[in-house]
DNA sequence: ATTATTTTCGCAAACGATTGCGGCTTTTTC
DNA sequence: GAAAAAGCCGCAATCGTTTGCGAAAATAAT
């Protein structure tokens, strides 16, 4: 069954093809009565213009590249669903694409995009990936790059993030707040940046108050996570107090605590860095910062739209976290 | 910086765009010498052919849509990888959108696949939708559909699907195993087909065991599965055993757990069925039955493959479940 | 040397939609 | 009634690639 093209219906209606384009368009050109024509046979027809022809001669694809580390990670889903809400009002749609925090795999799916035509690319780096020439040639082709969460240093590119410091900050004070005197901290890989932010900031912040006993620790996965705070607590000194920088530590702490019968927040107080599925998991939810990649979005693809609406200078914008109380702390 | 074609590479060497389209294709009819210069030239000006135009003229997009109900969730998500590695290597790229488990919304995406030219489409019904008419609309325009996970009755559709009663037998015999007597069952909504397979399956496994006392409740959301497990854990009679139909459901009787301080197994055995994500983030370790999104995925693309091939008669295909113990049950 | 055969390449027409420009009809204006 | 002005519409080029067909040039056969 072939599709309808403007061509089947000019032959139908014997007119010329231009007519039929500009009468579907409400072109002043055309008269009311031909225009009344055009309409109908191509409502019947079902009519649908080849995005492919159109595409070719307007040089634009309508579809923004994504590309992210991993696609199975709640807080780049809600990024995802995000920017695919917010992409589909605009008429653009998604090609998502992961890097598996592979250079490697990020450059080749960098070349993928050029070769797509994609108008736009949102950009997270895989791992701490410094060069970012590959990331320059899309601009050589006109094609502008957000990056998001992990954002290069480089202040030639527009950056959405989210405020690690001060979601640090918030999660510090909360801690504070409640009195907590021996922290148990387990921040990510130390050799990512985002981790020496969120890390830096938070330290920083207890340097204010000398009573208060913080312990450092660092977990490359959820099951590292787990050993250090199981390890932690079979010490003489417990601590009140745990913060998670990040979900995949929170789920190893708290696979630690049902192993070792912890219970919150009596025993123990738990904060943590989230965007809030996990900590809804478990009772009593945790307490946590949100960081939200929803947000984090939504804020990337009104900046996306400015950029390919023609604004260059590079930006940098952040999300603003806030605390959730759950009952953990 | 505009981008190389065809023609400004036949332009700088003086050759017709014809032949330089043969000398990159290594076409017999062109001498070696012109090839060379071309493949150099073509080489040191980064050509890369225009996708949109080469689809334009092949009437191929080479994207296969990819339709589920959210992006924020495991299973989908592993089924999204699987599909992106295959689809890498065989030369596509996926397009994904949410139905939201919204018929409405479903068929808004199914237009735009088909505005899109789409090669082909894995899709995922939402919710019971039953009206599948939409998608005879992409048959007629050729497009294969290759329904997964949720798929319709309609038997002229290639499905692919987890072996629903095979994974609840495998539970139900595991239950049997260990001599559990008083189970609780829940199930999610009751009027997904999902459901009702994978609950007659279960409940008929049962009936040659009068001896044993089976419950079952159905819970549509994590907190009413919570919601249902406190319920009946405060009977006199508490059940000695959970099985749990989904990760939702398991998240929810987990926290339920947690808040009654009840301890696995001592207490009370617990099974799912899951992809195995989240029933590693619990201590012990969940006992499920694997239903993986990812082996889903890979037989959905290698069907796909013989349906680009021009294989048209649907065939239904099953990935078998398997008992993974954790340590709950 | 002439014809037959290869080798090597270019012309032009697609694919489907868009658009500047010019031409043919009507209608308006004086 | 003639000229100017709208109103309507078609021609043809364009986006970049692919490909059947035919033509020129080079080589082989007679």
């Amino acid at each position: 069954m072939a599709n309808t093209t403007l061509k089947k219906i000019a032959q139908v209606l014997d007119i010329s093809i231009s007519t039929v384009s500009r009468a579907l368009k409400n072109h002043p050109d055309i008269s009311a009565a031909t225009k009344q024509k055009v309409m109908e046979l191509a409502e019947t027809l079902d009519y649908e213009p080849n995005e492919m022809a159109v595409n070719l001669r307007s040089k634009n694809t309508k579809v923004i590249g994504v590309m992210i580390p991993s696609i199975t990670n709640n807080f780049y889903d809600s990024f995802i669903a995000a920017a695919e809400e917010e992409a589909r009002k605009a008429g653009y749609s998604l090609m998502i694409l992961q890097s598996g925090d592979d250079p490697a795999a990020e450059k080749e799916n960098l070349k993928l995009y050029r070769k797509s035509r994609v108008s736009a690319v949102f950009a997270c780096l895989s791992h701490e990936t410094t060069d970012v020439a590959s990331y320059y040639k899309l601009k050589e082709v006109d094609i502008p790059v957000v990056f998001f969460d992990k954002v290069p240093d480089d202040h030639s590119f527009s950056r959405i993030c989210i405020a690690d410091e001060d979601a640090a900050v918030l999660a510090a004070k909360a801690l504070i707040e409640k009195g907590k005197k021996n922290i148990l901290a387990i921040f990510g890989n130390s050799q990512l940046s985002i981790t020496k932010r969120r890390l830096k900031a938070f330290t920083d912040f207890f340097e204010q108050d000398k009573k208060i006993k913080l312990t450092v620790e660092y977990a490359r996965s959820s099951s590292q996570a787990e050993e250090k705070t199981t390890h932690q607590f079979q010490s003489k000194e417990k601590p009140d107090a745990v913060f998670c920088m990040s979900d995949e530590i929170l789920t190893g702490v708290m696979k630690s605590f049902q192993k070792l019968k912890i219970s919150l927040p009596e025993n123990c107080g738990v904060i943590a860095l989230s965007d809030g599925f996990f900590p809804k998991l478990y009772y009593p939810e945790i307490t946590y910062v949100e960081t939200s990649g929803y947000q984090l979005g939504k804020l990337a693809f009104e900046r996306m739209l400015q950029c390919l609406n023609g604004d260059k200078d590079p930006k940098e914008l952040f999300v603003t976290p806030s605390l959730v109380n759950g009952g953990s702390l």
